[in-house]
DNA sequence: CTGATATCATTTGCATACGAATGAATTTGC
DNA sequence: GCAAATTCATTCGTATGCAAATGATATCAG
């Protein structure tokens, strides 16, 4: 079938070749993880996504920031947070101008519209970090989300 | 500075007024902590992604599949994994034929070129996952990744 | 045997994501 | 005070990632 030896114990072809196993690595399962999540987001918020709805989240919370620093608080860079921006511009979820002492800044911030949309999906967020955490008990959703803060 | 109340203690606007913070959310801690992941992985593999890594690790251990087996294998829906096949075929990291009693599917496997790259590869993946879950004890990594197998 | 279904791959459209290059505006260093 | 360095936003290129539609082939039902 396959090349690779199926690693019997004390008997890999040398020390070094230790069984390469996708599911033992934190990248694959990670990617897995955020695959479900997204999953069950888009089932229940439809029309927005999660990097968007981050973004009027924390907007609600500091009121107002220029592009980048937004982006910033929700760890994008500058250019993805562009896109993002745009489309909830597009939408009328959040209004922009221009900071009257740099030019070169975009000062962000809700519309009432974006307040209203927030307000309404507000607890439906709640419920899809439930959800996503659903197989989980309650210690063991404190645990991954602290284990998760300290390598993120 | 923001619209939204402090959250003192027993004296929020409303029982469902809970505040949210994008900290306590999953799907943003997750964002969070496959983007550190990304970083470290093409700070040490440059010349290939993640995913394409996995498509070439899971090809060795499988000897060979369709592309959309293999996009099974590796969590990936046909329209995504056709276009990381494409460009590992590009460098020649994988070979690819016709089935013979199937025409419609198309069997992808390892050249020796792609096997080379696993091979030397293959140390530098178990260092990047040991880079991304540096911040943890042992016991915390074996729980981390028990915990996202359980949601993923 | 043949029409209905199902499967495999492809294509299109949209939305992150990031690196690198660029232009505009501001700040710093001397 | 002005050249150099920095910052903010934009643009381009590349790579996932998913939904939906399509075409080709295979299988199934009657």
């Amino acid at each position: 079938m396959s090349v690779e030896a199926k690693a019997a114990p004390f008997a890999g072809p040398a020390a070094a070749e230790k069984a390469y196993r996708l599911e033992e690595h934190i990248g694959f399962v990670l990617r897995k993880a955020n695959q479900r999540h997204l999953a069950l987001f888009s089932a229940r918020i439809s029309d927005l996504t999660p990097p968007q709805f981050a973004a009027l989240a924390r907007l609600e919370e500091v009121g107002e920031a220029s592009q980048n620093q937004l982006g910033g608080l929700i760890a994008m860079d500058a250019a993805t947070i562009k896109g993002v921006i745009d489309r909830l511009k597009a939408r009328g979820l959040v209004e922009i101008d221009t900071h009257k002492e740099d030019r070169r800044r975009l000062v962000v911030r809700l519309s009432a519209e974006g307040r209203d949309t927030l307000a309404r999906l507000r607890l439906l967020a709640f419920a899809i970090t439930e959800e996503t955490l659903a197989p989980l008990t309650g210690r063991e959703r404190a645990s991954l989300m602290r284990l998760l803060a300290k390598i993120g």
